[in-house]
DNA sequence: AAACACCGCAACCGCATATCA
DNA sequence: CTGATATGCGGTTGCGGTGTT
């Protein structure tokens, strides 16, 4: 019933492919494209099934495929990936040019599942097995240290990865809806959506996976130095990481992981980060629009009690816009609005169409902003990012506010100060002595250390 | 040198999904 | 809308090469 009929049925050819067959496949395909695959073999002269060419082709005779050994960039790009995904190996395939899935798929099983099982890691769930350390049979105490200190890193990019789960669930939600609301009326404007599926769905592409944008925009933070000599801005574009991994819906669920550390909570997930009660409540945002385009409240913060304090020297307002001209963007507008408003460059920041000539990059803000507002918020003070105890009450979260992130959903890309009340936004904290004691280089060296651990372990086993 | 064990990888299988009529 | 067909994907198999006893 609407199946192929398998090779044996009609009694074509199986196995290896010898050196003609090849040759026949790769001189049909370069001349007519393979077209249907299930009319291919028969104009090429094959005795195989369609099915077969195209594994052939795909896996090993297309002339884009790179084979060989993989570089150590491509082995860390697979166990991140593999975290984030799973066994998705389409999707890992698609994030490294040239390699196949099948080829993915066969390194993993062959090769790197192997070495984190030596580590004492879960290849399947990312986390560690239940004696991690004693996993290893070296019991000095440095190597222990050593880890330690990998193993909680894994444990971040568990709860990272867990977050992207989350997220894909949350968003395919949301993007379903948003999809229904559209064609069911068109005078009400959509529901708010989230700011990286605007992007492909502007670019008309398929929809990928959140979390790959999410690991793009991860890496690029990593790629492009600072160039801003703020020192809270320097830590914003790391903690766009950090901002996803605070977002936590406890609803939903991993299918593949249940990583947790003995007597932690959610935050003590993440082991290198500290946190304090932070109450939280909610104002609508013309209310807090009414405040912000008032110019005595260029620095406002609002309390754990919802009150608006003003004036306020800590936090960072943070508006981008599509270029410099444009004035339509929220800072723009705020401006344009407000004409005696000003502020001076340690508190706004600029983000011009990706050029990053202000030390930020789309990514990164719509990281942030959608990360605060997956759950209800994280918090970042210019130096820390805090865990979020908060809650949420429809689009608008507030915490004690220094930084401001918001996200509109007029249909565009921009992630800017809220000026409409269909905006969405999340303010984040301005800390109050919690700490997250990361460091920039703490977090580009993450996985490097992993794969230090697991060329250690390789040379220990 | 032979037998055996292990490993890596190409290829296959069957299910899920997309597309078409 | 429904069923048929095509394609894609992930799990698994089996063969050839290599290492070990």
């Amino acid at each position: 019933m609407g199946r192929s009929p398998c090779c044996e049925k009609v009694g074509l050819k199986k196995g290896p492919w010898t050196p003609e067959e090849d040759q026949k496949l790769m001189s049909y395909i370069e001349k007519h494209g393979h077209g249907s695959w299930r009319a291919l073999p028969s104009k090429a002269g094959l005795q195989r099934c369609g099915k077969s060419c195209r594994l052939r082709w795909t896996n090993y005779l297309r002339p884009d495929i790179k084979r060989g050994k993989f570089s150590l960039q491509e082995e860390q790009t697979i166990i991140q990936l593999h975290a984030l995904l799973g066994n998705r190996w389409s999707a890992i395939a698609a994030q490294l040019p040239k390699r196949t899935d099948n080829e993915i798929k066969n390194y993993w099983n062959t090769h790197l599942k192997k070495r984190l099982t030596r580590m004492g890691i879960d290849p399947t769930t990312h986390k560690p097995k239940t004696d991690p350390i004693g996993a290893g049979s070296d019991t000095n105490s440095a190597s222990q240290s050593k880890d330690l200190a990998n193993l909680s890193h894994m444990a971040q990019w568990e709860n990272a990865r867990l977050e992207a789960e989350a997220r894909l669930v949350r968003e395919s939600k949301l993007l379903l809806q948003a999809q229904q609301t559209q064609q069911t009326t068109t005078t009400q404007p959509p529901p708010a959506r989230l700011v990286l599926n605007k992007i492909t769905a502007a670019q008309q592409q398929p929809l990928l996976p959140p979390c790959l944008d999410v690991l793009k925009a991860w890496q690029n933070s990593w790629s492009s130095k600072p160039q801003l000599s703020v020192p809270s801005r320097e830590n914003f574009k790391m903690h766009s990481m950090y901002a996803m991994m605070l977002s936590t819906d406890e609803n939903l669920e991993s299918p593949t992981s249940t990583l947790c550390f003995p007597g932690s909570g959610s935050s003590a997930m993440l082991p290198i980060m500290s946190s304090t009660t932070t109450s939280a409540t909610t104002i609508t945002v013309d209310a807090l629009n009414e405040n912000l385009l008032n110019p005595s409240l260029t620095k406002t913060k609002i309390d754990s009690n919802g009150t608006m304090v003003t004036p306020c020297d800590e936090g960072v307002f943070i508006t981008k816009g599509g270029n410099n001209n444009e004035t339509d963007s929220s800072w723009y507008m705020l401006k344009q609005n407000n004409p005696e408003i000003e502020l001076d460059d340690d508190e706004i920041v600029e983000n011009n169409n990706n050029n990053n000539n202000n030390g930020f990059r789309d990514d990164d803000i719509m990281v942030a902003v959608e990360a605060f507002r997956g759950r209800g918020g994280g918090a970042y003070d210019g130096v820390n990012v805090v865990p979020p105890t908060l809650s949420s009450t429809g689009d608008v979260v507030v915490m004690e506010a220094g930084l401001i992130c918001s996200s509109n959903n007029n249909g565009d890309d921009d992630a800017h100060m809220p000026y409409d009340s269909n905006d969405t936004l999340a303010i984040i904290n301005d800390g109050d002595g919690s700490i997250c004691n990361v460091s920039l280089e703490e977090n580009k060296h993450y996985w490097n250390t992993i794969l230090n651990l697991v060329n250690d372990a390789q040379v220990m086993f």
